[in-house]
DNA sequence: TTGAAAGCGCTAACAG
DNA sequence: CTGTTAGCGCTTTCAA
């Protein structure tokens, strides 16, 4: 039976009839996890990322779903929720279940999740990271599905920069632990300055994104910002608070000011002037990093990483560069 | 040392050191699919929703993780995509995986699937039903986490009748299988007519939700719905694109048009007006779910359903009813 | 309190 | 092509 069920081809089909039969008739379910103990292979993946409530994670989960489908793989999940701590107990609850291979998110983590992921690859599990490609090289083993923060950051006050901005802003998320949106903020400011800009970094309020961009509009009009016209932001929410309380209170968008976003989450487009963003390939990560672990689980080989793209969506927040 | 694993307090402070020591030295990890095997108990949950990547859901999700935290009951997580012919499939593939309680959205599927749950209820294992708490009596031993769409498709139609309305329409989800949104129109529209108003339900397209709701406005300017002044939308997407096509066009709301939403989408609470709509319990269907499949698999008994609140968020594209 | 052993449902390897 | 068997790592039971 078990013969049939792995390689039908391999019993006459007479013996398949009959083991069909008999599957059908007795309502026979197959077993996965005494498979996985027999066998030594599992059939799981597991994923953990910081957030799905917001629509930055959520779709590369359907994208990992989506590429699990029919595969016979199944996707265990974890939320963190942004902390270290849990992360780091949720990746050694993992491990007991022995997956097939581990997706994680970024590269920062507490020293002992670092030597849990250690361990899972010296045993040969394909550990991939998503949503970034940083410069730092990957070691031995460690795949990374994602693109450069970096890059993105300079490409906001590149683009800023072109408009004729001298003094720009970047309103950092104020999640301690969202790494990549910070990462995209030094970049920024670090461009800038070699573009020969004044630049400024503030940290919006945690809570409601959309009051948070809010209160960076109020910070905006203190003296120490007032000059300050071109706005890059860490999420598109953040910027879309900001757009609605400086349209609310009568400011030029983009004459007076210029936003780019991050994320190109639905809403930009639709506000009056359309939001400037930055296009990341959020399904795509998830499809790509499951595709990845999958070859590498029959590969028996680590994981390839994959460096993927993202576009400068220009809208009415900003004016398209002189070229 | 599996007592010890299980129950510390069983063996000898000495040998409890012993293998204490031993763990850290051999860097041993249980195998929770062995124990699983031997004990015939499951710690897994396996979950099922249709989408992931729009809010509805995901925050469920959240809900649902954060809720299994450190209760050493691990998710495992399946996206639908609103099919049912892949919800099937996925609880095909899930059952081999002896979940400890299965969790699936709604109540509409194949009779596949609902062959596979009766299933897995005679075997004892709790199932339950997310995000509606349907009128017809749930069977034996299933559990239902949710609330009436029913009802809340009412409460939007006496909202609208109760300010003046005499025309009401709801523009409903082109998503075949969004099965909830139907059931809120449905209830909807019943209600407007035995309030003695004029009801009309159409269909938005699918795609970006925001441009489905733009697609509605221009609809309404059709001779057929010119009058239709009370509007309903299946979600608060939706009635943020019809919004914002709305006042760019001049319209003059809540005077000219009223409008209530569903979901209470961050962004609606920040358009100018704010928009009116219905606040679901998102995430405590997610939390409140978890709890009872813990709860029932702890008692090796069926599921507690659960009716949850919901709330008529009251905002500027809807003025407050007279009371 | 501890040791020993059977067996969960499957896979893999080998013999027929 | 098919039957048989050891054994995956654990839990559980029974005996010491």
């Amino acid at each position: 039976v078990s013969r049939f069920l792995r390689e039908p081809d391999r019993v006459s089909p007479a013996t398949a009839e009959r083991i069909q039969e008999a599957i059908s008739e007795t309502g026979y379910v197959r077993n996965h996890q005494a498979g996985q103990l027999a066998s030594g292979y599992s059939r799981v993946i597991a994923a953990l990322v910081p957030s799905v409530g917001t629509a930055i994670f959520a779709e590369t989960i359907e994208g990992l779903s989506q590429a699990l489908q029919g595969s016979g793989f199944e996707l265990m999940l974890g939320v963190t929720g942004y902390s270290m701590e849990r992360e780091e107990a949720q990746l050694r609850a993992f491990v007991g279940w022995a997956p097939a291979a581990v997706i994680v998110t970024g590269s920062h983590r507490t020293a002992g999740a670092h030597k849990v992921l250690d361990g899972l690859r010296e045993g040969g599990t394909p550990v991939l990271e998503i949503w970034d490609s940083g410069t730092r090289r990957a070691r031995e083993g460690l795949a990374r599905i994602g693109f450069s923060h970096a890059a993105v950051g300079k490409a906001m006050a590149r683009h800023l920069a072109d408009q004729g901005h001298q003094r720009l802003l970047y309103a950092d998320s104020g999640v301690l632990e969202d790494f990549r949106a910070h990462e995209r903020g030094q970049a920024f400011a670090a461009e800038a300055e070699r573009l020969g800009c004044r630049c400024k970094v503030v940290t919006a309020p945690t809570g409601d994104p959309f009051e948070a961009g809010e209160a960076v509009y109020r910070l905006l009009s203190t003296p120490a910002y007032r000059l300050h016209t071109g706005l890059a932001f860490a999420n598109d929410h953040l910027a879309c608070g900001l757009l609605l309380a400086a349209r609310r209170d009568g400011r030029r968008i983009p004459q007076e000011l210029s936003l780019v976003g991050f994320g190109n989450f639905p809403v930009g487009a639709h506000l009056e002037p359309g939001l400037t963003t930055i296009d990341p390939p959020r399904q795509a990560i998830g499809r790509v990093a499951a595709e990845a672990a999958l070859q590498a689980i029959a590969a028996r080989a680590p994981a390839q990483s994959h460096a993927l793209d993202w576009q400068l969506v220009v809208r009415g927040t900003s004016r398209v560069p002189r070229s």
